[in-house]
DNA sequence: CAGTGGTCTAGACCACTGA
DNA sequence: CAGTGGTCTAGACCACTGA
């Protein structure tokens, strides 16, 4: 428990907030306040300071001062695990199989739902995933041929096209919608449910800076899958 | 765009990672390199590869030098803005009734799902959220007395109970659980649904600290509903 | 105008850890 | 052992913005 100061001064203060010894908008001490107090270069009360501003603990004006920020709610953390190394990480056999893929222009067999490849050409695939042999969720993915050509010739028979493709083209951004729907009898006996059965559907694209990636669609039997996601407040509520 | 000059420096690096001039295992060059390359002091460097290692985009080793981190993809942010707030920012009416309120030890009503706030005694509400005067969500909550003691009295008539303990209790931790699931003949009937229709499932619990604060379980019409989110994806793998 | 935070410098000492 | 990043100092100049 040696931490550097520029650490202690920020524990220090996270625990003036933490504990309510200072609620949202109050001052704190100036940086030449706190140099005082620690007995420290102003650099380091900077630094200390401006750590707790971009985790959105405190907010900084020029002229004014830092105060305690108001907390902000609006976003968590979300795990969302490759699929693959979740199932095996319980233990479970895993396995994917490839039901139907298609290459075309990606407009034809669009999924719904808002998400969109655009005008180029897309691999189209449907597949299962299975947790020990029994159905987990049926996939439905397009792959842009123009950000990722190597995805024409990809088997995807050993590894499931995300992590195929996390592999080959990291992202830099997605955007993911979650819901709950009923399955259509199609849908129902290859994840042997009944008709109807609720089923959650998680909806994902990703980008890898202006280029579209690809687009899914996973649904997953209600009792196969829950998302979990833990969250500390303000670590991440920088922008 | 006159940004400082420890920004132009990272979002330059951050540029020849993104755009896959650099990838995942490659050296940077060393903080003395950099200061001959821009022309500045070791500090301003040192405050660019921070950043971009708090990121995530950088790993940095003592004596070996900094790399271009591997991905890591396995949390995304996800905005779940206050639903009181969401209805009223779509330009629908919010509204919400309490269907009944109890008071006991939180154990003798547990909301299932795991989530637990202990021994200690607690509210309990059962509520609908109406958007529109169309019934949006049903609500199931438990609120600890030990952690709050003002929700004894409190009457969640005007606001929520989820909008009034944000404004009286900021939380500093919460974990949320989705899944999908079949609507029982009462929650169907509440919710204007026929039976069997597919809900989605959102449990959370809260933390103060030390302190449990609330579990809840909210149940949404498949089509009432959604989430989503939206993911840069190294920002939040500082952890 | 004057106080505040934002940034930057040119050093320094050190802990860590790979060669 | 030697190179690297981690931290810290004691200054400096400045932009911003509230009084």
């Amino acid at each position: 428990m040696n931490l550097p100061l520029h650490e202690r001064i920020r524990t220090d203060i996270e625990g003036r907030i933490l504990s309510g010894a200072l609620v949202p908008g109050d001052k704190l001490p100036t940086e030449h306040e706190f140099m005082a107090e620690y007995g420290c270069a102003r650099m380091t009360v900077n630094k200390a300071l401006s750590a707790l501003a971009t985790a959105g603990l405190v907010d900084r004006r020029k002229k004014a001062g830092s105060f305690v920020a108001r907390p902000r709610l609006h976003s968590m953390v979300l795990d969302i695990p490759d699929l693959m190394q979740q199932v095996l990480s319980r233990g479970q056999t895993y396995r994917f199989t490839l039901l139907e893929r298609g290459i075309g222009r990606s407009a034809a067999s669009k999924i719904d739902g808002g998400f969109d490849l655009g005008a180029g050409k897309a691999v189209t695939l449907h597949g299962l995933h299975y947790a020990d042999d029994h159905p987990l969720a049926l996939e439905h993915r397009q792959i842009s041929l123009d950000s990722v050509p190597g995805a024409e010739h990809a088997l995807f028979d050993s590894e499931p096209p995300g992590t195929w493709l996390l592999q080959h083209i990291p992202w830099t951004e997605a955007e993911t919608r979650i819901a709950a729907c009923a399955a259509d009898t199609r849908t129902a006996s290859l994840l042997q449910l009944e008709a109807g059965a609720p089923l959650l559907r998680i909806e994902r694209q990703t980008w890898r800076g202006a280029d579209r990636i690809t687009v899914v669609r996973q649904l997953f039997g209600a009792d196969a899958y829950d998302l979990s996601a833990r969250f500390k407040a303000q670590e991440t509520a920088g922008r």
